[in-house]
DNA sequence: AGCACA
């Protein structure tokens, strides 16, 4: 019979279908250059790139069955590969005799933007390609789009960062979800309102729906920026170059529950923010779904665990004002540990300081670590303000301000904590310092609070004084909460990482 | 380099 008996280890004897199988393409490959192949064959009616893991496998849809075979017959005894972009392609029947749930290559425009970063290290982009520095550049260069304000992603990356830098197990769960969200916001919001966004983690990176108001605006936006790389200056080194690809969605509408760190609804700022969101899988100190049944405050208690260095009320400050502002912090002992009270002028900043924090140490090495839950307190009674307890909304005429008046959150006084006077160093600086901005300690644990001060708030903390808290935040805010064509980015909108600016919203 | 689906 015609059972050739074909070794075991190659499956050559794929029967013949109208759809080739294709692998071993370059992760770039379009469908035009699809199309392109197999056009000498006959009718490609349909194709679907970008298929598999790696993004590099694809299929081509003939019309007949006969173009489908001479494709295959012709590249079978060819002394040239088929190729696309320089690149073997290998071929092969599929096992389906139809491409399924693809957009032919005219695929119906709608308001929803499927959004892809391709990449072999796609889900690493969003950790690393948004220097801050660059960002800037991302837009204002129009190396991706043109765009005049930047701010917000400027000040979501400022605060996010670092962080990454720090490898902390969790943020590597959830903070790309977020830098990526953020930069999709940003990019896209450059065509007109985004009504919704939601961010999803697939094997080969990130995808993201974007919602605009209708198809010619998502039309806009998809023309502009699909295909775009993602420029080289933005990655690190190490990752591999990035590509944005787009498509339209199915959807028309899209389902959120919840701001979170992966969805957002900017037609509805009262939406409630998702605790859950980020802690689907990023926390493990703590437990994940019984501890839900704990209510969100504005005050959050903060237990130091491994207290190996001190804690202090600035270290404190510094820490949590990164989420926004401080109000009052009151410090106390129980159990034999050091516990702290932080209150925020919101629940949601607490919730994002909480999510954010959980888990982390405050400095390297695991020292520190945090452990935060809510507080059933609301407005924290601070009596007295001393090294233990402090109220940062009333003013305070001892503290030496950097920037006065700029924030309703005023600074600590540098000089007048204990802290400020623990760096004997100063002294012979002074005459190149400030006096108010003593040089950066350098050795021991005072620099691993600056690992902290970095982590939190890197621009302002990159020549002051660690103690010093972010008062001396360049004021961009304004901007960032008025975004071009947004109507408003509720708090939680900041992908989820709000830079340590009073929110007067919601 | 070996078969898809936000």
């Amino acid at each position: 019979m015609a059972s050739v008996s074909s070794q075991p280890q190659f499956r050559y004897t794929q029967p013949p279908s109208k759809v080739l199988h294709l692998r071993n393409l370059p992760w770039e490959c379009t469908e035009e250059e699809l199309i392109e192949l197999g056009k000498p064959f006959g009718k490609v009616v349909n194709t679907k790139c970008n298929v598999g893991a790696n993004r590099n496998q694809a299929f081509i849809e003939f019309a007949d069955l006969n173009q489908a075979i001479a494709m295959i017959s012709y590249y079978a005894s060819s002394s040239e590969p088929a190729q696309v972009r320089g690149k073997t392609v290998y071929l092969q029947y599929s096992n389906r005799q139809e491409i399924v749930n693809n957009k032919t290559t005219a695929d119906v425009a709608g308001n929803v933007l499927l959004v892809t970063i391709e990449g072999q290290d796609a889900r690493l982009v969003s950790i690393d390609v948004l220097h801050l520095d660059h960002v800037k550049g991302i837009i204002s260069n129009g190396s991706l789009v043109h765009r005049e304000k930047e701010n917000m992603c400027v000040c979501l990356l400022s605060l996010t960062l670092p962080l990454s830098s720090l490898l902390f197990l969790t943020y590597l769960l959830f903070l790309p979800f977020r830098l990526c969200f953020s930069f999709l916001l940003h990019v896209f919001s450059a065509f007109g309102f985004v009504h919704k966004i939601t961010t999803f983690e697939k094997t080969a990176g990130f995808q993201a729906l974007v919602q605009f108001s209708d198809a010619e605006t998502a039309t806009s936006a998809k023309s502009a920026l699909d295909g775009r790389i993602i420029p080289r200056y933005l990655l690190s080194e190490n990752i591999s170059p990035c590509t944005l690809r787009i498509t339209y969605s199915a959807h028309t509408d899209l389902s959120v529950k919840f701001q979170s760190h992966r969805s957002r609804d900017y037609t509805n700022p009262y939406l409630p923010v998702a605790p859950s969101a980020i802690d689907g899988s990023g926390q493990f100190s703590l437990g994940l779904d019984g501890k839900k049944l704990e209510p969100e405050s504005n005050v959050l208690l903060a237990s130091i665990e491994n207290m190996q260095y001190a804690v202090t009320l600035d270290v404190l400050h510094m820490v949590f004002s990164a989420f926004g502002p401080v109000q009052k912090i009151a410090m106390f002992d129980k159990n034999g540990g050091l516990q702290a009270l932080i209150q925020y002028p919101d629940v949601q900043t607490a919730v994002l300081a909480k999510d954010t924090l959980e888990g982390h140490c405050i400095y390297d090495g695991g020292f520190c670590k945090l452990h935060l839950s809510y507080s059933r307190h609301t407005d924290l009674s601070i009596k007295v303000n001393n090294d233990r307890s402090r109220d940062y909304t009333i003013p305070n005429p001892a503290m030496v301000n950097l920037q006065p008046s700029t924030l309703g959150q005023q600074p600590v006084q540098a000089m007048g904590g204990p802290a400020a006077h623990q760096y004997n160093g100063t002294s012979y600086a002074s005459g190149l310092q400030q006096p108010t901005m003593p040089p950066q300690p350098s050795g021991g644990w005072a620099s691993t609070v600056l690992a902290v001060a970095q982590q939190s708030m890197p621009v302002q903390m990159s020549n002051h004084h660690p103690y010093v808290p972010p008062s001396s935040m360049p004021q961009t805010n304004p901007g960032m909460m008025r975004m071009p064509g947004q109507g408003g980015v509720p708090p939680a909108a900041a992908g989820g990482a709000m830079p340590p600016y009073r929110s007067n919203q919601m």
